[in-house]
DNA sequence: GCGGATCAC
DNA sequence: TATGGTGATCCGC
């Protein structure tokens, strides 16, 4: 399996085919298509356009980089590789033995969401194909349209010449949100310290869950069928999921295969102890509370589970037994594209050197040991090897911000300063509701060829405030400006990113307490409850927005002074450090007793883990029960440290603002300790503290092959330890959490399990989600409402187009008022 | 620390 | 007419 054969199909030139534009027909559904004639349309219908144009860019260096990696390879003697192969060999085997079988993960995944959600709202979709998006882009499709080659990232207009009949629905966030929460609470049954990757998708180990079930009595295990009396008069099992197909692989949750006993009643189901069991038990809740399908995988890692649940998809699940012969069967013929973190380049390179599944990722690991960097080749070994997490690792602290907009078209310098300081605004004000600073503000731009730059200076103190923000990005644009005139930057898009975030809050003491909020009772936490801090925070709604005086910009611009870039400093805020010394925590006296937002009992304790405890009995069906009184626990503040904010996001802001900072499970980077000083700097972040056995501390989906990713050849050496993070950033993450089990605590709104024992750092995240939850449902109704009606269907956008136009041209309204000399001041 | 690239969703 | 937004990581400078 080693020839140098030429670079597989791509012609890169006069064929005219780039591989990179072609249909992705990975996801599930997808299988059997006429690949030939939708990506005829797919070509055809993008050739001679910019974004085509850039496209073949790309791909061209990617084939460059394919070239030299095969010039590089011809070098490597058959010494070296034997060498190679000997040290591969005794890391496979270390790798091996430390290979833990021992937990259950699950990878759930919704089946088509956020088309699943519309068609279950809309029944006339039922039959039709349709998708979730825009004209421009489309976020998801259902597999109906799928058969005809629609998918997600595909722009609907391309996806309307593949379907002429495709139903286009703009997406709704709030209302998937909505349902992810639904059935975050059931994933927090199975595990509380479950880790979801985005509003449809989550690892959890059931592992501890399996083993009090165990011992279960029938009567835990027992689920009522949402009896829906409808047209049919019985219990409409086979209404339940209205939107997936015919094919629909069996484990159908609420048809139970025939050894299984559906009560007389036809009212109830028995689920059994094992882990099968225990999964299709929580699909079947999954979807008798949201009539939407889940599908998912089970394995002994992360890795493993993520594939696992695309194999039966949709509404399927699929399990690898926890031995190493299973797992490394499954691995054999499994492609290394469906392995999460490698993706479309990955997959051409790996593919140029004739490797094409996980068995051949094994067979050529020598090979690969000397043409990729440590980190990817280590990655690429623990995937030979059927490797993953098996441990849910929280997430850390997040590490930069960003908000971006594409737009039509914008050459005025005048324009751009006034969008770009929109963009700050946004980004301001998301700041301020994590209470974070950073010291480096990053320009993004891109122009109407496509073509992506970023600039970035880091400030000597960390800001957060519009002004701040904008001084610095406005120096970064200017350049540009200047650096092409007198001619113009053509833009289509603009973003601003901080990062290099100091220990941050230095907020304001905390409006609302987890204990405020949970003694609301029965009101809820989106019933009434209004927090003070809300109206501020809803400040940046468009709705709530005040009409931006027209020297606004100019007073502010003034303000923010000349080149802060250029070493200016700040007066006020000129000590980093003594930001992170403000211990704001003033605490809610403690009452004796809380309020569940399941059962809405009184629990008589103020052990936040204790009444975690009884939420979680709540939440998976168990009868309340009365814990015991404690104390203590409540200790105050031990800094923002492990704390994660899940922002469920303000609904313009896209579905993945979600999804925050989570990493994926699969880590990269191994226990070795071993690398090549020939190779630069080793990135071993966590590895460093000296245990050559340590485990995997650090999930991250790596992208293992950047543009570099290919090496010289060489022979490995000794262990090089130098880092690249910071030492506060390495200290902080090495910081372990205080690492026993059970006191996970689960924020009661978003559901999502929050890395911290600090209360007071608790409570600021769950108002963080109180005032989203007010947010929504202060937003106009016309502009995604929360509203359980939806918008008409139409086939054809409005002819404005996405908000994101409108945001530009109203920039472009304001910025008119504007000369660039006073930009520029 | 910067900038380009890759990746996931 | 028309090809997204957010966050993270890696690697060579």
């Amino acid at each position: 399996m080693t020839s140098s054969h030429s670079m597989e199909s791509t012609s890169a030139d006069g064929g005219g085919f780039l591989s990179r534009m072609a249909l992705n027909d990975n996801k599930a559904g997808m299988e059997g298509l006429d690949r030939e004639r939708i990506n005829k349309i797919i070509i055809e219908s993008s050739k001679g356009s910019r974004f085509y144009e850039n496209e073949a860019k790309k791909e061209l260096q990617v084939n460059q980089r394919i070239e030299k990696m095969t010039l590089q390879r011809a070098q490597i003697t058959e010494q070296q590789l034997q060498k190679a192969h000997t040290q591969v060999e005794k890391m496979v085997n270390e790798l091996d033995m430390s290979r833990d079988l021992s937990r259950l993960i699950v990878h759930v995944d919704m089946d088509a969401f956020y088309a699943a959600v519309e068609m279950r709202d809309c029944p006339e979709l039922k039959d039709k194909p349709m998708a979730v998006g825009s004209m421009s882009m489309l976020s998801t499709s259902n597999y109906h349209a799928r058969k005809f080659g629609v998918r997600a990232a595909m722009p609907g207009f391309i996806a309307k010449k593949l379907c002429p009949n495709l139903v286009i629905v703009p997406c709704n966030f709030d209302k998937y949100r909505a349902v992810s929460n639904e059935i975050r609470k059931i994933f927090a049954a199975y595990d509380p310290n479950f880790m979801p990757m985005s509003l449809d998708e989550a690892y959890l180990d059931f592992t501890d869950h399996l083993e009090q079930r165990i011992s279960w009595p029938e009567s835990l295990r027992t689920h009522c069928l949402h009896t829906d009396i409808t047209e049919t008069g019985s219990p409409c099992v086979e209404n339940l999921s209205p939107l997936l197909f015919e094919d629909s692989p069996s484990s159908t949750p609420s048809l139970p295969p025939s050894g299984e006993k559906v009560e007389s009643g036809g009212g109830s189901e028995v689920f059994g102890t094992c882990v099968e069991e225990a999964v299709r038990e929580m699909r079947f809740r999954i979807e008798q509370k949201t009539t939407l399908t889940a599908s998912a995988g089970i394995a002994p890692n992360t890795m493993i589970a993520k594939v696992c649940s695309d194999k039966n998809k949709p509404n399927g699940q699929y399990r690898v037994p926890s031995n190493r012969e299973a797992v490394m069967d499954f691995i054999q013929t499994l492609p290394v594209r469906k392995v999460s973190g490698i993706g479309k380049v990955s997959e051409k390179m790996l593919s140029s050197l004739g490797i094409t599944t996980c068995a051949h990722l094994g067979q050529q690991m020598a090979l690969l040991s000397l043409m990729f960097s440590e980190t990817a080749w280590h990655h690429f070994m623990r995937i030979s090897l059927g490797l993953g997490s098996t441990h849910m690792e929280r997430d850390g602290e997040r590490k930069s911000m960003s908000t971006e907009r594409t737009f039509r078209e914008m050459s005025v310098a005048e324009e751009q300063l006034s969008l770009c300081r929109e963009l700050c605004e946004d980004l301001a004000a998301d700041m301020k509701k994590e209470g974070l600073r950073g010291k480096t503000i990053t320009l993004k731009l891109k122009n109407v060829k496509f073509e992506v730059k970023s600039r970035a200076c880091t400030l000597p103190c960390a800001v957060a405030t519009t002004d701040e923000i904008f001084a610095a990005a406005k120096d970064l644009l200017k350049t540009e400006i200047e650096n092409v005139s007198p001619q113009q930057l053509q833009l289509r898009l603009m973003g601003v990113r901080i990062s290099t975030f100091v220990s941050a809050d230095d907020k304001k003491p905390q409006q609302k307490s987890i204990v405020g909020f949970l003694q609301q009772g029965s009101s809820g936490p989106s019933h009434g409850i209004v927090p003070n801090s809300v109206k501020e925070t809803a400040s940046h709604l468009p709705m709530e927005r005040p009409p931006p005086a027209g020297s606004h910009i100019l007073d502010e611009t003034d303000k923010g002074q000349g080149s802060v870039c250029s070493g200016f400093t700040q007066p006020a805020t000129d000590n980093p450090k003594k930001a992170s010394a403000s211990t704001s925590g003033a605490a809610a006296p403690d009452p004796e007793t809380l309020t569940c937002p399941v059962c809405f009992g009184e629990v008589r304790t103020t052990d936040l883990q204790v009444f975690n405890r009884h939420i979680d009995l709540c939440l998976s069906g168990v009868a309340t029960e009365t814990p015991t009184d404690t104390d203590s626990e409540s200790d105050g503040d031990g800094g923002p440290k492990g704390f994660t904010v899940i922002d469920e996001g303000v609904p313009e802001k896209g579905e993945d603002k979600e999804r925050q900072k989570r990493s994926n499970p699969e880590d990269a980077l191994s226990a070795f300790k071993t690398c090549d000083a020939l190779r630069g700097p080793s990135v071993t972040r966590a590895e460093d503290t000296g245990d050559p056995g340590a485990k995997e501390r650090r999930s991250g989906d790596k992208p293992l092959l950047d543009h570099h990713g290919s090496r010289r050849v060489h022979s490995p050496q000794r262990a090089s330890s130098s880092h690249r993070g910071d030492p506060a950033t390495q200290s902080s993450r090495l910081e372990a959490p205080p690492g026993h089990e059970g006191s996970t605590l689960i924020c009661p709104v978003c559901q999502v399990p929050q890395n911290t024992h600090d209360l007071t750092v608790f409570n600021h995240h769950v108002d963080l989600c109180l005032n989203q939850e007010v947010l929504h449902m202060l937003a106009p109704p016309s502009s995604s409402s929360s509203s359980t009606m939806r918008p008409p269907v139409t086939a054809k956008r409005g002819q404005g187009e996405s908000g994101v136009l409108s945001q530009a041209s109203k920039a472009k309204g304001r910025g008119s008022q504007n000369t660039i000399d006073k930009f520029f001041m």
